[in-house]
DNA sequence: GCTGGCACTCGCACGGACCGAGTGCCAGGA
DNA sequence: TCCTGGCACTCGGTCCGTGCGAGTGCCAGC
């Protein structure tokens, strides 16, 4: 069990280390903080912090950095959460009023988010598995031609464009729609499926049976496809502040940000909107071992519907991030729950 | 007046140099290229070429690296397109074609032109401006909310929630709906507003005659705001491909590539569907100073709807960039005519 | 007008010396 | 028992001098 003096020497090291990007030694330390023993004393508690694997030396005879480890005592245990001051909070408030639909709202958060923090922002779009048709349009295009489009309560829109077997009249068309918005209107997508499976046997011509399955499973597959979140990215310039090892650093981790499904597993596939913090190897991902992730869910309700967090080095401002990022969570929750 | 040897020199230069990276001399130049002359003699074209200003060095007692103005040259007299094979063009194609909507099509454009050229790909997508409405859908939320839904023939669905000054009745919504696909539906953007601006009259409550404004209002500031153009971009990892000098060089890119403004200018605001390439400093946007701008038009039919493009260092392999971009903006271009 | 030769320039890589921040250890004191 | 000041030691970073070699410009000769 460490004493409380050398938490306290930790906290300091971290601080230190997060502003300075130099590895802080006992002398510089004792300096710019209180801590009311000569630096001696302090190279006795670092030996300590070391056996321990809280802290580290890139080389003999340099200063102290944090590992993963010491980062990860530091967040659970020696720093909250820095709240965002009164003026930022209406700052979030006003920037965010004023988008006109989802993907403006998703796209405010997201430079919202890479501002606030100074790193790269990350904002997935509501997911649609808790959510519910809205409405489901048929838009006849030609004779054997039919566009689909699903709307959800959280404001997305889907589109498919559907050849049909045969052609099928307006009112066989308008027929379905009818049906269709009956049955599925204000239903959760996972109810989908079984509402409408006996809708076929409701027409007699054996062609428009075949076009209202065909219908039918493109609604299907396109309440699946679409259940597979979609996310932003934004404030990859943040990137460049990086380190100092350039190409090798942040090489992986664009490569990363490129592929959607990294990032939805760096957000955290669980449900939990609870704010969480990956730090270093802690993500699955190889390549983003040196960066954090702190993520949090946002929902319009009380319950989750998605995931929103920032990616940046592991050497990152942990309280003020934190902050950033369940302010913004905050907000963009109103904000949704109001439209 | 350069003599043909003089431009062949050039064109090894501007060859070495995109392949190694590093600033070529005359030995080396004849070493690599059956020029007939000895290095003596390329000394003297070269020192010509530098007074004309198409290379430079970078320092004394270096070898000549080409300039803009060089690049230039080489792009519009000594460089063909090179045409992608075969087997590349059918890749292209098959990738493309299993493409299940709009934003599919672009993100699987942007993907493929990232990867043929090793370089950021930026798509915009398909433009409004000369696009017709498909059909307008107008769905009652609440008692006094309606969702305005507009679909056009390139596949594009916009939705807006509009808050009406007064409860509107169904009947009274299917009869503007009706109203509206009925002036609308087929014609272009840009004609809408006159073929609804007396739309109004035609309902005679007086508050139903305050909705039906709303929603119209709604309509043209949403085909307006929609001629925006919007664009996806990819393959941004490629930047640390860029050169040695780092975060200088790529800081700006990154910053660049985040503006939606300095991207579309990029591309060029004139919907001129010819290949364009520009070099260095003939991007206006200075931080791009040391990248060039390969982009085409791509359209469904004959006519240029958008553009697309991708963005690299000076020192790119132009031929081969010119060719990938041409030959994905043909097959982005059938795909779009099929859909 | 091309060529070979020659003197010159300079960036770069290598290696040694120096400096200083930082460490570990130890003996002495509260 | 714990803290402190002192001391010897380590070692990365910087500076400097040297040598090498690629590359250049110029010139006389073919």
């Amino acid at each position: 069990m460490l004493s409380e003096r050398r938490l306290e020497v930790l906290r300091a090291i971290v601080q230190d280390y997060v502003g300075t990007e130099e590895p802080v030694g006992s002398k510089a330390l004792t300096e710019r903080h209180k801590l009311g023993v000569s630096p001696a004393t302090v190279r006795n508690d670092m030996a300590a912090l070391e056996d321990e694997g809280y802290i580290a030396q890139p080389h003999t005879s340099a200063g102290r950095i944090p590992t993963d480890k010491g980062y990860r005592l530091f967040v659970d245990r020696l720093a909250g959460v820095k709240p965002m001051t009164a003026p930022e909070r209406r700052a979030i408030q006003n920037f965010l009023e004023c988008s006109v639909d989802l993907d403006d709202v998703v796209a405010r958060t997201v430079r919202l988010l890479a501002q606030l923090t100074r790193q790269v922002a990350v904002v997935q779009y509501p997911s649609l598995t808790r959510s519910t048709v809205r409405h489901v349009e048929l838009l006849s295009m030609a004779p054997a031609r039919v566009m689909l489009v699903l709307i959800t309560d959280t404001g997305r829109v889907e589109q498919r464009m559907i050849d049909c077997p045969a052609p099928f009249g307006e009112t066989a068309l308008a027929d379905l729609r009818a049906r269709l918005n009956s049955r599925v209107a204000g239903r959760r997508f996972t109810d989908v499926p079984q509402l409408v499976q006996d809708l076929p046997e409701a027409f007699e011509e054996a062609e428009d049976r075949g076009t209202v399955t065909t219908v039918l499973s493109t609604l299907l597959e396109t309440l699946v496809e679409e259940t597979e979140e979609r996310l932003m990215i934004g404030g990859t310039a943040n990137l460049t502040r990086f380190g100092h090892d350039f190409p090798l650093t942040i090489r992986p981790v664009l490569e990363a940000l490129e592929e959607q499904v990294v990032l939805l597993k760096l957000l955290g596939e669980a449900k939990d909107p609870a704010m969480r913090v990956r730090i270093g190897h802690e993500n699955a991902h190889e390549g983003l071992s040196s960066t954090s992730v702190v993520s949090v869910g946002y929902g319009s309700g009380g319950e989750a519907v998605a995931k929103l967090g920032v990616v940046g080095p592991t050497r990152m401002d942990y309280p003020g991030t934190m902050g950033a990022v369940r302010a913004v969570a905050r907000y963009v929750g109103q904000i949704l729950a109001e439209s």
